[in-house]
DNA sequence: GAATTTTCGATGCACCGACATGGATCGGAA
DNA sequence: TTCCGATCCATGTCGGTGCATCGAAAATTC
């Protein structure tokens, strides 16, 4: 969200402003310009695939992590996408309702359950991709070539 | 939101997958990371704030920005944040109910406001700073040395 | 200067998320 | 075994956000 404009140097992109105490001129900047390009890139992916009629994008991580780690247990999940345990168990309704996703009890475990992809559901993950990469292209790859694009993975693996 | 874990190679984060279409591989782990940093340092900033029992953490932009670029209508503000119209003014009026600013009628055009702060404004926005600050340092400057902080800030200019 | 278009800000509605809590089950300790 | 704390998932409540739209007042056009 919010995001302000420039001011100091080069381009837009600020945030904080002050120089009330500790953190160095260059660690705002950063700073702001991590949660500007955070919340943009996401409100980008948003929009693409709203524009298209396609579910939100949590949908789609949700989508991908059981495609690609196969049927399992919502806490996994959970741990996996870093998501509220209450967040999680609403979107898999909403899914399941959707017919995305099932929801089966967990053999061995009567307080579990086990989700998987229905038919439907890789459809829907495939459907999405289209837009949601749009939206990657569009952030990254149009403002960044190779190079700056491995620096600043780099970069960002060490912040989170 | 969420964010997987690892799986690749490095480290963790990661978000996209596949390799259904277009980006390149470095391209979906630099978004991926993007997002995933952008949302852990967010959620810092907000857990710093809550832990202090202090306002959320849109209130601080808007309270610095109105510090900062004096009193003024609440569509420069929206242009200067970036933030949605409709969102900027339930803030405004939150924000007026706990005094924190002031909403006028705007002479010489009759749509408009002249939004400013009040003192207890201005004293929240500084009692804000301090648990803000620690997010701040804690998200950047344990994590980058300032080489790569203006490396980061400089990638993160070109992306947003 | 009247009519149309644009801008400014507010708001009804639905959804989503945070938080706290609940109910069921499991596992381990006594 | 019998408890008791921990784990797994659901849900009520509430506040925030996105979206569409509205009413009022400029600004523009003719």
């Amino acid at each position: 969200m919010h995001r302000h404009r420039p001011e100091l140097l080069p381009a837009p992109s600020r945030r904080i402003i002050m120089g009330m105490t500790k953190p160095a001129a260059i660690t705002l900047l950063a700073w702001d310009r991590l949660l500007d390009a955070g919340a943009r890139a996401m409100r980008a992916a948003r929009r693409e695939l709203k524009r298209a009629g396609l579910p939100p994008l949590e949908w789609y991580d949700i989508l991908a992590a059981i495609d690609r780690r196969g049927p399992g247990r919502p806490r996994d999940l959970q741990a996996y996408l870093g998501i509220e345990q209450y967040n999680l168990s609403r979107l898999l309704s909403r899914m399941e309702r959707a017919g995305l996703v099932t929801i089966m009890p967990c053999p061995g475990d009567a307080r579990g359950q086990i989700v998987d992809l229905t038919p439907a559901g890789r459809e829907q993950r495939a459907a999405m991709w289209p837009a949601y990469s749009t939206a990657i292209h569009h952030t990254m790859e149009s403002r960044l070539d190779s190079d700056e694009r491995i620096q600043l993975a780099g970069m960002l693996e060490k912040v989170a």
